[in-house]
DNA sequence: CAGTGGTCTAGACCACGCG
DNA sequence: GCGTGGTCTAGACCACTGA
């Protein structure tokens, strides 16, 4: 393990990307105690204070845990990597290696119904991109997704945009970084429409799902709402104990 | 807005708190901008490291957002609180504004199955805990809920574990804080057994919903299985963008 | 240009765990 | 008593923003 202090790279990200590297390795092993910060410190030739900066990011990503008096270890993530964390349909689809896939079934700019206004935090009237799209899993039918997104958060949109990643999309036009997303999961029966559309039968479970998702400065910049089989799909995710 | 410096209490914390007490009452408005780091630390009388300390982590949480050469700014944080977090039932069922309550339905120790030996990393055999309970919101059955923990990461267990907090018991008799969960939730339909004990009616929808939670050292200390009407419950839950 | 956050230094004292 | 992480200091240089 070794830095280089003349890089543009922070040194902190050095030693981070590498203990990262050496738990998923196996190398760090789980519960093994790590060299202290001033051991790190004196072996790097840098302060101490960068060393804990390093620490405490993995700390604070789970992959480490300090015990005070004790040492800093590596903790057991036997659950698979949390790359979930805010994810669009394609990264989700993805990292269950299957290959995403999209039909455009609807698109127009519509005039915020007070719901949607209220509920982006946009003007009233406001226009408003209006996305409806059945996802596909390796070619079959796995959601039905409808978009709301306002004009003034993306500008125009064309068919190019709805197969790439929206999501950079978005935060090159803002030029502010997507931060979090408030999600509402509930259970349901497939409608006649939603049947038809996700090649299931009428009255078969579906999960709901309705997402907002923030740019950093807390603005909503699309509202989602979902239909997923529920013989197909598992929602999965972490949480994290109290803040 | 002012600190202690002799108070035993970090002077970062003291400035955290502070913050978010102004960000909540909208002393602090959403947008605002703050006084630069420098200028508190003068204020204050402290270092500019304290200060980025107590900034960074409101940052973390959501509370603010930096921008380069620009300043920090206050996050419209209209989302209320993110008071979820790896909630219990109770905690979950409070911030609703509903009264939690439970009725154990079996209690037993067991020796594990191979699947919830391998879930919980522990031993194979290892005696565990099940307890299965209904929990009700207002006196009304909410959820059905199979509890399965490793007898030596809780110890005896009686009724009056399973009324109070069990996850303090947990932290405090591992000496070592919870720090996530794993969660898996699926819609699915009622089947005879889950319809009678919910009071619904068969094939209605429910939301299952798997958990396993985890200490600070990555080890697993429970698996939940259970299984939510459709008719009364959201999963609500934020996500972060990338880590 | 002056001001901001991002990174980094080389120290310091404390409370805690453990032998 | 000694080593650990937790907190804190008083500086420093950089890249970036905006006037």
């Amino acid at each position: 393990m070794q830095i280089d202090k003349q890089s543009p790279i922070p040194i902190y990200f050095q030693i981070m990307e590498q203990l990262k590297t050496q738990i998923k390795n196996g190398e760090l092993k789980a519960d093994a105690l790590l060299p202290s910060e001033r051991e790190y410190a004196e072996q790097f030739g840098i302060s101490r204070m960068t060393v804990r900066q390093a620490l405490s990011n993995l700390v604070n990503e789970g992959f480490l845990y300090r015990q005070k008096g004790r040492g800093t270890f590596v903790s057991k993530l036997k659950m698979e990597q949390p790359l979930q964390g805010l994810t669009s349909f394609t990264e989700d689809m993805r990292s269950r290696g299957m290959k995403p896939g999209s039909r455009l079934a609807e698109y127009q700019l519509i005039q915020a119904t007070e719901e949607l206004s209220s509920i982006l935090g946009c003007g009233y009237p406001a226009t408003l991109h209006k996305i409806i799209r059945v996802r596909l899993a390796n070619d079959i039918p796995m959601a039905i997704e409808a978009s709301y997104i306002p004009f003034d958060k993306a500008g125009k949109l064309d068919t190019s945009h709805f197969q790439s990643s929206m999501y950079e999309h978005i935060e090159a036009y803002n030029q502010m970084p997507i931060s979090r997303a408030k999600q509402e999961l509930e259970p349901g029966a497939a409608s006649e429409e939603e049947a038809e559309l996700l090649g299931i039968q009428p009255g078969a479970p579906v999960l709901y799902i309705k997402r907002t998702t923030y740019l950093q400065d807390g603005t909503a910049f699309e509202h989602v709402k979902s239909a997923y089989r529920g013989d197909r799909y598992t929602f999965v995710h972490y949480m994290d104990r109290v803040k």
